[in-house]
DNA sequence: GACGATTGCTACGAGACCGAAGTAATCTTG
DNA sequence: CAAGATTACTTCGGTCTCGTAGCAATCGTC
């Protein structure tokens, strides 16, 4: 299970051998992703490794830590799916195994029959905060990058994702605000759990 | 099989969550590896897309693509799997699917009785180069960013990379010359194939 | 207010992935 | 040169994932 280090950088390798056998003009678009895949996986390793330790899968985890911090501790499973990007059937899937272990409950909706709300337990939050705890100081504190690198890339990658169309540029500020209000003692204009 | 936008932003939404609800220190952390899954989510998506047209997952493409710039056409079983980092069970079923394909053929190694040669085929050779253009064209060099940015991104991931050891850092020059030197006449000083 | 289109979820089945155990060949060490 | 350790690969079995099809509720439109 440890994570064993590639003979050689794998990244620049490809890079040349693009700019020499392939197109050189895409070249740095396959280093891109290229770096992107491998880094995911470096980190993917890790993030797996706590996961394990809490008997979760980092799907399971996602959708726990976002029921923990919602203010009804309940969302749709269609929200779920589209915002994490989690196909339905593999929704049905998470939240069965989240009901096996008493993490999440499935609720009905109030007022539309055919949605189902996922309620988190007292147990499932628990199990979120632990989680994330062990998370924060295994994984995203030991990130090896000064915080302004951090933004950098952060930002850079908000660009290629933006360009990717990777989220609804158009309404997301808004969208964001309701999240960030979260909690806050001003009544929020329309529920989380009502967006989808 | 349409890539659909989430409905906002989820890193910058994770961002203001953790800084307000979780651990502000570890904000950033997660935030380079929410980025990084999405953005891998969003361009392996692409890829995905390209690979069906040509009957390749990417893992069989990106063993196909190594053996189709190898000068031996031939790479060792257990090279490719510390390279690509795929697990060795995962290899032998890669293998047996490009098998099946007739895009690859398992040959015994000529001094070593343990161990496993997989040799591209004409077919294969013709498919690599087929998917290697059509994902060119499709996917890498439609990243959206400048080619001054790709750079920045791709050396900030390779410092992310090299703190978190993803390759071997110091031997890692040394072969990345002799793979840089393939194709070209002068003799190697040792083959590819060998370097397991 | 009825009917076709849409939306939300689930059941099923296939495939990818990979940990662990097993087999066989080679290397190492005395 | 004879164990014992190591290396290379495969087999097996289990989990995760997800495309497709189906069912049920709701919405939109005339």
């Amino acid at each position: 299970m440890a994570f064993e280090p590639a003979p050689f950088d794998v990244v620049e390798a490809s890079r040349r051998v693009w700019l020499q056998h392939w197109a050189p003009e895409a070249a740095s678009g396959m280093a891109v992703y290229t770096a992107i895949l491998r880094s995911y996986q470096l980190l993917n390793d890790q993030v797996q490794q706590v996961m394990a330790r809490h008997d979760l899968t980092f799907a399971r985890y996602e959708v726990l830590a976002w029921l923990a911090t919602d203010p009804e501790s309940a969302l749709t499973l269609s929200w779920i799916s589209k915002t994490l990007r989690i196909p339905p059937a593999t929704v049905t899937n998470i939240i069965d195994r989240l009901e096996d272990d008493k993490l999440v409950r499935r609720v009905p909706h109030p007022s539309d029959a055919r949605t189902t709300l996922a309620e988190i337990t007292a147990r499932g939050r628990k199990v979120a905060t632990d989680a994330t705890e062990d998370l924060n100081s295994t994984v995203y504190e030991g990130i090896g990058l000064s915080e302004a690198e951090r933004n950098k890339l952060i930002d850079l990658l908000a660009q290629l994702r933006t360009s990717g169309n990777e989220f609804d540029v158009e309404r997301s500020e808004e969208v964001l605000e309701d999240v960030t209000s979260r909690g806050a003692s001003k009544p929020r204009r329309k529920g989380r759990s009502e967006v989808a």
